[in-house]
DNA sequence: TGTCGTTATGTCGTATTTGACATATTATTA
DNA sequence: TAATAATATGTCAAATACGACATAACGACA
């Protein structure tokens, strides 16, 4: 399977459990998958606790809400980098990112 | 102070402790540069434990020697995205990486 | 039902990151 | 010392991620 057509699947609608038993990733793809996952699902909580709409949010992070939209989805054009960025703009620590992804 | 010159100054001799004091990072920026700090000698350290050169990592990881070098100086030109892949790629956990950054 | 607030999806031009190469610098060992 | 291996640094074209925009889809409430 090509990486990038794997990649628009990855996350529909298998954002809990394990994505890899499934489609047939090596283990590293797996768990970058899961880490991305984990860090979009960390996102989303902590700006729904904060009452705060993706239009909001992305005001704040200067970005759009459709990236939030897709940060949240864990849309393959979202990097890790952007999820954490993203992630300490919003308070986190290191500490609680590194648990989010444990 | 622009981004990118700081950039270019942030991990100069100052690996280890604290970046933020010195330069006038915000908080975010802080943990983000140290995050990546840490990533990469995270990186360095499972490298050479595992006795392997530079160049013979750059290809298990299809990359080249000059980016491994990159990678573990915490050059402003690599994404944490690549440096978590890489260390995916040497067999490192998620939960080894969410030490490596606490 | 229709409207309004929110979130999702597709696309595009631009910016950043990439692997690769050349070359410089720093060990290490004869 | 010279030679050789390892690592560092600078640059570039191609690949990828970016913010932004348009628009679709969902949900709540009149």
């Amino acid at each position: 399977m090509k990486a990038t057509k794997r990649k628009k699947l990855e996350s529909k609608g298998w954002k809990v459990g394990s994505v890899k038993d499934f489609l047939n990733l090596s283990p590293e793809e797996a768990a970058y998958i899961e880490m991305k996952l984990a860090l979009s699902n960390s996102l989303r909580e902590r700006r729904t606790r904060k009452k705060l709409s993706q239009m909001e949010f992305a005001k704040l992070v200067k970005t759009s809400q459709s990236r939030v939209a897709k940060m949240e989805a864990g849309d393959p054009s979202v990097s890790i980098d952007l999820l954490v960025k993203s992630l300490l703009a919003l308070g986190a620590s290191p500490k609680e990112l590194a648990k989010a992804i444990t």
